[in-house]
DNA sequence: GCCATAAGTCTACAGGCGTATACATAATCG
DNA sequence: CGATTATGTATACGCCTGTAGACTTATGGC
């Protein structure tokens, strides 16, 4: 995120003048490459907050600060830039680390920390609950789920039903994200949150070591 | 280029047609009581099919057999027809029955049973998942999940912090509906029935008699 | 300096949205 | 039977959507 693209009030695309424009902000120098990215940060973000139906290309794009029109230019269409904003939003980021026992624990925490009421609030998974209403993100997401996390996910879980598991264990944080920063229901947004993550950390342990004997 | 709206074809033996037309919704008498829940109703399918921003009042109309104005008129605005379809799809069922042991396992089969792929997929699960990326859906689902299910469910639980592990339950099964039916993921989807169940009741579990067994 | 061309913008279209106003029809009641 | 009123329809408005084609501007090579 080198380039800083603040909140710009749009660039002269206004009205009437010839668009002198002391930009506050400078203007990007003409490059295909940044432009594409700025555009796809700005995706990855608004598709975040508002979800794939929830928001228009026109604002995609001002927040990247060019016109709509360069989405088709560089994407091909709104669909076609979800697709890449799936991506970008799931490959990065190691959803769950550690293994085993530690897995549970680390995976507990961080998901009670980064749903805070005060935190930021974005995140792959926010992504997907806001956009999944539409049945073609819906299926987007599912392949970028499936592709991204679920398979690295199911290896670092290991043993019986690896896979089942693992989409078990992330239907779990996907519930959590949901009522705590989605719906925002009071009990979950008050919670203490060392409490909430050991709760969290026993369901996990549930399905981390299912065999055994689930002894906290 | 469709021949018109034949939903509703004149009354009279006019048309000569000797097609008999079964309309799909017999024509009703004019009653006003009728028709505001055959309204009702359509709209309640149709925000679980589609969420809230996903469909559109002249075809939960159309869908009534009426048009698209009758909501306005009886229900004010989509916004107020939607709380009211949110109040109908929580009220009357108990999301989870029983209680202790019997509310994990129940649950459990109840969620896995009702998420398969050849179910019907209907609830209010599924409306609330395909709704809350709007976010003035959002607050309204709030409100209906905590003055209908989450207190009652919190009373079921007892225990310490019932309302926290109620709201965590329902996260979990929130969780599932999303992964199973709404994302598709394979996994979840080809997964056995009666061991799929058996896991959901261990993480269930896990939160159900947390304060017995598992010192925290 | 000029110019070909990449990079970006403008205008427009066809359609959907929620909803307000005006109108038509069927049912009830004196 | 005729009039009144609840019940339902038709039309339209203003706004927003994704996208296509034509147009403008900056940039690098000569």
């Amino acid at each position: 995120m080198t380039d800083g693209d603040a909140t710009q009030e749009g660039p002269g695309p206004g009205s009437g003048g010839p668009g002198k424009a002391p930009a506050p902000t400078a203007r990007r120098r003409r490059d295909a490459a940044a432009t594409r990215e700025a555009i796809l940060a700005s995706a990855v973000e608004a598709f975040t907050r508002h979800g794939y139906a929830g928001v228009g290309v026109r604002e995609i794009a001002a927040r990247a600060g060019v016109t709509a029109m360069l989405i088709n230019r560089y994407f091909g269409s709104k669909e076609k830039l979800f697709e890449q904003a799936v991506d970008v939003a799931f490959a990065p980021r190691t959803v769950v680390g550690g293994s085993g026992r530690t897995l549970a624990r680390a995976s507990a925490e961080a998901l009670v920390s980064r749903t805070a009421p005060d935190a930021d609030r974005l995140g792959p998974f926010l992504l997907m609950l806001r956009s999944v209403s539409d049945p073609r993100a819906a299926e987007i997401v599912r392949a970028g789920m499936e592709r991204h996390v679920a398979r690295d996910l199911a290896e670092r879980l290991g043993g019986p039903d690896a896979r089942e598991r693992a989409d078990l264990l992330l239907s779990l944080i996907a519930g959590v994200w949901l009522m705590r920063s989605v719906v925002g229901t009071r009990a979950l947004a008050e919670a203490d949150e060392t409490r909430l993550a050991r709760r969290v950390e026993a369901m996990f342990a549930a399905l981390v070591d299912e065999d055994g004997s689930a002894g906290s």
